[in-house]
RNA sequence: GGGCGAGUGGCGCAGCGGUUAGCGCAGCUGCCUUACACGCAGUUGGUCGGGGGUUCGAAUCCCUCCUCGCCCACCA
């Protein structure tokens, strides 16, 4: 550290060391490195959307990934965290068609055409596109930026191309007329993930119809979408239901459109096993072309599909003259009144139901009948067994039996959009003319372009004639011909499912993917986990042969301190960049991987950050601490000067590798946060570097280089343990205090982030440091008695900066230094060491345990009263918990039944707290009388 | 309707068969003790959602109920 200021900035530093890792190149992941010394550990970021911008979401995620990366390359693994962002379909084209439209440019899209619409879409990309990638950097996110992808770089629209035509070929896409979820504000179709369940408070509307070969009988029925009676095209009951079933076969008349003939409004009555019969009147109003369920009674009884609506959701011509034109909830209630005008409305109550909502566009879906092309899906099987058997592992494992559950009843997916920004279906269409066959057209184009045999495929479907090709000739040439290309893109996520390799160069066997391919590790939120997660895992298997990545992690998902989901609507959500601004990305990532337990949501709070600032604080000032020392850097440990105090620390910081080291590998990183967090706070500055002090007064340079020696040792493995955590900070330390200078460049003579991990101490080293249980207990128990010494002064009621002279009767021998120790702990002026013979006066305070007795001479200044009443406080507790411990060995059973164990350990619990009990009847009893 | 997760001091969490139930934040009381007031020392709070059971012993295992959250599900 050049400058040492007392308060660690972040601001400058994280600048300087993000553009020094950048011009050192120390995030590219080489597949030439890759050997079997070297590992490669490879992770693939779930792309961000091109136009997005950071959230906190997007940093739990992010420094998750980047402590993993940075982990795995102090690990001596080579490492490929491969960066990139997602075209996002519908969020992206419907959020540049709104701007344009408040812009004024526009009413619809439409009045721009395609072309000249995603040219706009495109100028967007280009000027919000790369926001979230600076951001991501301003986090100290250390992806290999020379890979970046986009899913719509023509490479990436290659492999798009080529998987749809693959799966094509394969009979697996399909395209057909069927029932979908249509979003009418996008004007779009959408697959089942994309919708969203809720529920939504409306009415169940009774009305009647009479049955026309019997007048006067009349079929009361509830729904709760009146405005599509005229789309009925049946009436429906249970076949087993007796109160209808004279009525199978006979026909009902339609109240609406009121102005049609009334032959044309007479529907069939049928009967079908769907219908159940305790719900309302046990009569179901059948309309094939708006519910799914519908639509299929009305293929089961070849019932004509009535379509009444627009695709914008609003209503058509055939729903009759009043509603024509209106939108399908007003049009709702205005049905509603014509059945009261029409005297049939019997009742309205008020109902709550679900509601299919489109996610993106947060409108009621419309079940609808369109024409669209489907993907079953490939590699079901190995894909459910290899999370089934764990070759793939979930982290937390629960998210396994919701993947199964998905997996198991896995249904086709709707694949085409109907918007312009994305990746155009591969597929010319042609209306079949006489004699015009798909063999004929394969054989005339195989002959024209040889080369295209196996990238043409030619079907009949229906009247028509579906060319899918990849061969950029025979697309000329079908357009030249006639053929028309398909008009819709294809879902977002069809691109994304092959991210994991599409980005790596396939379908060329290049050596990136030879090296990284399958990824490591793959984070992300449990949300897209059949969006996106299933469906990698699928593609995969399918076009890789293997599975994309080997271990999941789940997130959980950022909340504000009441608990709320973040959103823009709420407005609680923070910017990270601010938060960065004022605290530091270290404070923010150290603040938010403290509170992120596996899997679990994380609540948000400013607080946890400010936390992680004034931690970084607190490391800076505990180096600026080391530095005052002056000396050599990381000197020889000479095991003959160690210090009780050194030895502790050393047993604690190999204890904190462990645990930290072990949580990682886990995925527990707030465990190891906390670990570290304890350790270098509690355990390394609160005791360490306190009790440090005596032996750096010492006048004994040896010794004095020694205890330096342990420092630097502690510190230069405490940067490397933070570093995942707090890159910036650590990086800064790391040169600041020297502890790169010998090292070679790739073991973080360059950078920390080479430095290699710490490992805990072999038996050799333990034994050759002197690191044993006794050294930790007797240090421990030094502290312990410490404790109890500043208890007695602030039980006294003098304030802790006051020096008074203690005295120290040790229960054993007692090195000098530590002597020292406990006299600077304790803040005594002096602290006279006694011998076991010496007598208590009279009306002195006192403290012990194992290690000694503490005794603070007041001179009659105590308060013998309160002494008293203390005290005998404190045997109200001893007597409570000796109590416990004696009924429990007094009960035969336990002392048979228990193991020997526990059995000793309760008798030396019992032992403790009898000598504890001792010691406080004698400070009782040298009280002097009041 | 099914599945999952969570209920421990004011808040956020740890503990998951045997400890005096821990930790951080906040609170309170002293302190600017020359690394750090983004700090130091000390300290008040809980009997572990309710009930039942298993066990020598339960916050920890089992059953049941309650509360909250998420996911899945074509009852109009």
């Amino acid at each position: 550290m050049t400058e040492i200021q007392k308060v660690y900035e972040p601001q400058a530093v994280e600048e300087k060391w993000y553009s020094f890792w950048l011009a050192e190149n120390c995030f590219a992941g080489n597949p030439a490195r890759v050997s079997a010394k070297r590992p490669a550990y490879s992770i693939v970021i779930p792309p961000p959307n091109v136009t997005g911008v950071l959230t906190l979401g997007h940093v739990l995620n992010n420094t998750i990934q980047d402590i993993l990366a940075r982990k795995a390359r102090m690990d001596g693994k080579e490492v490929l965290w491969l960066p990139g962002t997602d075209h996002a379909g519908i969020a992206t084209q419907t959020a540049v068609e709104k701007t344009l439209k408040k812009q004024g440019e526009i009413k619809h899209r439409d009045d721009l055409g395609r072309e000249r619409f995603l040219e706009k879409v495109w100028e967007w990309k280009g000027r919000y596109g790369g926001i979230i990638i600076q951001q991501l950097k301003k986090l100290g996110a250390s992806c290999d930026w020379s890979r970046e992808r986009f899913t719509m770089d023509p490479h990436y629209n290659q492999c798009v191309q080529a998987v749809f035509f693959d799966l094509y070929k394969k009979g697996l896409i399909y395209r057909g007329k069927r029932m979908v979820n249509w979003c009418p504000a996008s004007r779009t179709a959408l697959s089942d993930e994309e919708v969203e369940m809720k529920e939504q408070k409306g009415f169940l509307y009774y009305f009647r119809v009479e049955v026309r070969e019997k007048p006067g009988t009349w079929l009361t029925i509830a729904t709760t979408r009146p405005e599509t009676i005229p789309g009925d095209t049946a009436l429906a009951v249970n076949p087993k239901d007796p109160r209808y079933a004279g009525l199978v076969g006979l026909h009902a008349v339609r109240p609406l459109p009121v102005e049609m003939p009334l032959e044309e409004r007479l529907i069939p009555i049928v009967a079908d096993e769907h219908v159940d019969f305790e719900f309302g009147t046990g009569v179901l109003k059948v309309t094939p072309a708006h519910d799914k369920a519908d639509f299929e009674i009305g293929a089961r009884h070849q019932l004509p599909v009535v379509d009444v609506m627009n695709q914008d959701g609003t209503m058509n011509v055939l729903a009759g003259a009043t509603l024509a034109g209106l939108d399908r909830f007003v049009a709702r209630k205005k049905a509603a009144e014509q059945l009261t005008e029409l005297g049939v409305l019997e009742k309205e109550e008020p109902y709550t139901n679900n509601v299919g909502f489109s996610e993106r566009a947060g409108v009621p879906v419309e079940p609808r009948l369109s024409e669209q092309w489907f993907l079953r899906y490939p590699s079901r099987e190995k894909s459910l067994e290899c999370v089934v058997n764990e070759t793939l592992r979930f982290h937390p494992a629960r998210w396994a039996k919701v993947y199964e559950h998905w997996m198991t009843g896995l249904q086709d997916w709707c694949i085409s959009r109907q918007l312009w920004w994305g990746h155009r279906i591969p597929v010319w269409i042609k209306t079949a003319g006489p004699s015009e066959t798909a063999e004929g057209w394969t054989q005339r184009l195989a002959a024209e372009f040889p080369a295209s045999a196996t990238e043409l495929v030619v079907r009949a479907s229906g009247q028509e004639l579906h060319a899918a090709t990849v061969h950029p000739e025979v697309q000329q040439k079908l357009s030249a011909e006639g053929w028309v290309q398909d008009s819709d893109v294809l879902d977002t996520w069809f691109s994304s499912w092959l991210w994991p390799f599409a980005t790596m160069g396939w379908p060329e066997n290049t050596e990136t993917l030879k090296a990284f391919y399958p990824t490591t590790d793959l984070v992300t939120g449990p949300d897209i986990i059949f969006f996106w997660v299933a469906r990698m895992i699928m593609a995969g298997y399918e076009y890789m042969g293997e599975m994309p990545f080997k271990n999941v992690y789940f997130t959980g998902i950022i909340r504000d301190k009441q608990g709320r989901k973040m959103s823009k609507s709420l407005g609680n959500s923070p910017d990270p960049l601010e938060i960065i601004g004022k605290f530091g990305a270290d404070a923010l990532r150290f603040g938010v991987m403290r509170s992120a337990p596996l899997g679990q949501d994380v609540i948000y709070d400013e607080q946890n950050v400010e936390l992680g600032r004034n931690f970084c604080n607190k490391l800076w000032n505990a180096c600026r601490f080391r530095q005052m020392q002056g000396g050599d850097t990381e000197g020889e440990i000479n095991p003959a000067y160690l210090t009780g105090d050194d030895r502790w620390i050393l047993l604690r910081l190999d204890q904190a590798v462990q645990e930290v080291s072990a949580a990682l590998a886990d995925y527990r990183f707030n465990e190891a946060a906390a670990s570290l967090y304890r350790f270098f706070w509690s355990e390394y500055c609160d005791w360490y570097i306190e009790a440090s002090k005596a032996a750096l007064a010492s006048t004994d340079t040896e010794r004095r280089a020694s205890t330096v020696a342990v420092i630097d040792f502690v510190l230069g493995h405490v940067v490397r343990l933070f570093h995942p955590f707090l890159p910036f900070i650590t990086e800064e330390l790391w040169h600041g205090l020297g502890y790169s200078r010998d090292l070679p460049p790739d073991q973080g003579g360059k950078s920390i982030m080479y430095a290699p991990w710490p490992k805990p101490f072999t038996a050799e080293e333990k034994a050759y440091f002197g690191l044993d249980d006794a050294v930790d207990r007797r240090s421990s128990s030094k502290y312990e008695l410490v404790t109890l010494g500043r208890n007695l002064k602030a039980q006294f009621g003098m304030p802790s900066n006051k020096r008074v002279k203690f005295i120290l009767r040790a229960a054993g021998e007692i090195a000098p230094i530590d002597v020292e120790v406990v006299r600077i702990l304790v803040n005594a002026e002096t602290l006279e060491v006694v011998g076991s013979g010496w007598t208590t006066p009279k009306g002195v305070p006192s403290a012990a345990n194992a290690f000694g007795e503490l005794f603070l001479p007041l001179t009659g200044l105590i308060d013998v009263a309160s002494e008293r009443t203390r005290l005998a406080k404190e045997l109200e507790k001893i007597a409570t918990e000796v109590g416990k411990v004696r009924d429990k060995l007094a009960n035969p059973e336990f002392a048979q039944k228990v193991p020997a164990k526990v059995l000793a350990e309760h008798e030396q619990r019992l032992a403790d707290w009898l000598a504890k009990e001792k010691q406080v009847h004698s400070a009782l009893a040298n009280l002097p009388e009041a």
